[in-house]
DNA sequence: AGCACGCCGACT
DNA sequence: GTCGGCGTGCTC
């Protein structure tokens, strides 16, 4: 009787076996229903067996196998089997993250395709020819009606007036047509620039396989146009094209300017706002070969490819590619281990590169590509310090900096006030008693949205209504301190009473569709002064902004993480590209009482490498990675007493087994200690040699998982953390 | 993670 | 005398 290995999204380290009478070789990789404990479970079929290694007593039967759709090949369970064992993470929480929920419930999928090709119905004629009343459906019909047909609803959707393509389907306008013609035919492509054009016969005269590129291109050099031939080049040969963007909400430029290339093409967009039909639908287009191009979040590494000829990573540095929680895998990571699996180039581009990769790239791991100049018109906006430590401020605006915007009122332009920091006021006090607004179930102060009148919490969401009055004392007298977004947006209206003051950030921008109508307002020129948060530094054109001015950059100057100085830096480099990518110079003013900071100066001058050379200078002596291999193991409980004795048993067990070159630190509370009721505390491993710690951290992970801990307790590793 | 079993306090 | 608290153990 025939055994399979299921892999069940349970938190353990194993899988589990089950007797079906009718398996073979063929259901390997086939989702399943099978009895678990009292209920059922659904999971994945990873390996046939001849005898199970528990008792044949206590075998089950399968209750139903998936058979609907093709099984998961080999080589996507090894891609699943490397990220378990690399995070050490049980493979059934693996095989949960990686399949979309909808396939692993064994729901039956749809056969329709995730971008039909579409032609005109007969209904579609009689509309056009009948002169009903204009109607956003109908004027995309006429556009549509214009081309010839037919065409991708991909392609459609990424037409100005796209999204009544759903519209059309269920009017019946618009029906499945026959699929024909050349998939990679791209459609008209700008000229390249010497760098590109230099960069991309370096890719193409690189022998076929696996090879990483790191694509270091200035905001605006055109990387995107990089990707796209190198893209067509991969279609042409008959090859899948894998593309990881950051966030994909973020980015609808990007999937219209692909689904507009490439509007013969298949292309599959695959993120977790996807409704569980759609992205079951397009993972299993991906699966039988059908897509042509899967564009999509992190989760998309996972998408099985048969045709896998290219792996893109837009934006490589972008921290969003950690997962960070569960199963903490890195999807860039992941995506070079995969390229190398199936022997495929893979290209990270960012215009401020992680210093991982970029120190790859110098050390000759991988092959570097650089793109200096920008493809248009445009220079690099002039970098200026403004010194504020002798400047009386307004509301934490320098004179010079507001002189800057008036002039671009004056003329017309765009600025961007770029603060990182959401919400009116970081917190609200009392100057009377000294009462501060704490969050009542963390370790952090409670934010002043005065837009809304909430104290909210921003790192458990709690919230509430503003005080009239000190809860303390009952002062009337409370006061906000610090600034945000809302602060700044408003003292600049009051400074600009004519301009039209944008404010863009999480909670301007909550979802896809406000994100978008912001984004338009400000294309259409509907503002003239813009404040903005990190959401503001993601590529985006803004042809009219020309200054970019930059407040209270100096707080991420001093934070205790070793990686804030690059993520500041890689973010001030991003925000400032923003500036003068148009046919208008741009210019950037950072306001700091550090002016002489090498970071700033090396800013100033644009001179990535040189600050990274720096940085990683500052790593390498002081043991940081990439010259070290870290490991984190997080506990948190509702008692820090409880999370720490679990560390510190948790390093007694280390000690006894750590092999030469393995360092162990103190377990220590976590930076916000307490999150959402929960006290957490932390401790580091490390190893110069990655084996090295790959190997104790396996034993030790599996000694880890045997302990018996209270209830309340939880515990996760974090391989590679980004938040030491 | 669920979801049972299992042994000690305040209720009909 | 029971309902129910969450401690401990198991899930092929």
């Amino acid at each position: 009787m025939p055994i399979v290995r299921v892999a069940l999204p349970v938190p353990l380290p194993q899988v589990f076996d089950y007797v079906a009478a009718d398996a073979s070789d063929m259901d390997v990789g086939r989702c399943v229903q099978v009895p678990f404990g009292r209920g059922e479970r659904n999971g994945l079929i990873v390996a046939l067996a001849d005898a199970a290694e528990v008792d044949a007593a206590r075998l089950k039967p399968v209750q139903r196998i998936q058979r609907d759709v093709p099984p998961l090949p080999a080589d996507w369970l090894e891609l699943v089997g490397f990220v378990a064992r690399y995070y050490h993470a049980p493979i059934g929480e693996v095989v949960a993250l990686a399949l979309p929920p909808g396939l692993r419930r064994a729901d039956g999928v749809s056969a329709e395709d995730a971008d039909p090709v579409l032609g005109l119905a007969p209904a579609g004629h009689e509309a056009l020819a009948g002169g009903r009343r204009p109607s956003k459906a109908r004027a995309l019909l006429q556009a549509l009606a214009a081309t010839a047909g037919p065409w991708r609803r991909s392609a459609i959707r990424a037409l100005p007036g796209g999204e009544a393509v759903g519209e059309l389907l269920r009017r019946g306008w618009l029906s499945p047509a026959a699929d024909e013609g050349p998939r990679h035919q791209a459609g008209a492509a700008p000229a390249l620039t010497a760098e590109q054009a230099a960069a991309l016969a370096a890719l193409r005269a690189a022998p076929p396989g696996f090879r990483t590129w790191l694509l270091h291109g200035v905001t605006g050099s055109g990387k995107t146009e990089v990707y796209l031939r190198l893209a067509e080049d991969a279609l042409a040969a008959g090859g899948q094209v894998l593309m990881l963007v950051p966030e994909i909400a973020l980015t609808p430029q990007l999937e219209r300017r692909v689904a507009q290339r490439f509007a013969a093409a298949n292309v599959v967009s695959l993120h977790s706002a996807l409704a569980d039909g759609a992205r079951s639908r397009g993972f299993v287009q991906a699966l039988t070969g059908q897509a042509d191009i899967v564009l999509g979040t992190r989760l998309a590494v996972f998408a099985p490819l048969p045709r896998l000829g290219l792996i893109l990573v837009d934006e490589e540095h972008d921290a969003s590619y950690k997962q960070q929680e569960g199963v903490r895998y890195s999807a860039r990571d992941v995506a070079v281990w995969r390229a190398r699996q199936r022997g495929v180039p893979v290209v990270l581009g960012s215009a401020t590169p992680s210093l991982e990769s970029w120190f790859h790239a110098r050390s000759e791991r991988y092959a570097a590509l650089v793109l200096a100049n920008r493809a248009v018109a445009a220079t690099l906006p002039a970098v200026r310090c403004i010194d504020t430590r002798r400047l009386r401020l307004d509301e934490g605006l320098s004179p010079a900096l507001q002189a800057a915007i008036a002039a671009r009122l004056a003329r017309g332009e765009q600025s961007l006030v770029f603060l990182n920091r959401r919400g009116y006021a970081p917190v609200l006090s009392c100057p009377a008693c000294g009462w501060v607004s704490r969050c009542p179930h963390c370790s952090a102060n409670l934010v002043v949205h005065l837009a809304d009148r909430r104290l909210r919490c921003h790192h458990c969401g709690c919230d509430g209504p503003i005080p009239p009055a000190c809860p303390s004392c009952g002062n009337q007298d409370i006061q906000p301190f610090g600034r945000g977004t809302q602060r700044i947006e408003a003292r600049l209206a009051e400074l600009f009473p004519a301009a039209r003051v944008l404010r863009v950030d999480r909670d301007a921008a909550r979802t896809r569709s406000q994100w978008e109508s912001l984004l338009a307002t400000i294309a259409e020129g509907g503002a003239d002064i813009l404040v903005g948060t990190q959401m503001m530094a993601k590529g985006h054109d803004f042809p009219n902004l020309t200054l970019v001015g930059v407040i209270g950059a100096d707080a991420s100057l001093h934070a205790a993480d070793f990686r804030a100085p690059e993520r500041l830096f890689q973010q001030l480099m991003q925000v400032g590209g923003r500036a003068g990518r148009g046919t208008l110079a741009g210019e950037v003013l950072i306001q700091t009482e550090y002016p002489a900071h090498p970071l700033y100066q090396h800013l100033a001058r644009h001179d990535f490498d040189a600050f990274a050379r720096m940085a990683l200078q500052e790593r390498r002596s002081a043991g940081f990675p990439p010259f070290t291999h870290q490991a984190m193991l997080r506990a948190d409980a509702p008692a820090l007493e409880a999370a720490v004795d679990f560390l510190r048993h948790a390093r007694r067990l280390a000690e006894e087994r750590a092999p030469e070159g393995l360092r162990i630190y103190d377990p220590v509370p976590m930076r916000l200690t307490r999150l959402a009721r929960r006290e957490r505390a932390q401790l580091l491993l490390e190893a110069d040699q990655r084996g090295v710690l790959q190997g104790f951290l396996a034993d030790w992970v599996a000694l880890l998982y045997r302990q018996r801990t209270a209830r309340e307790l939880r515990w996760q590793l974090d391989v590679d953390p980004l938040d030491v």
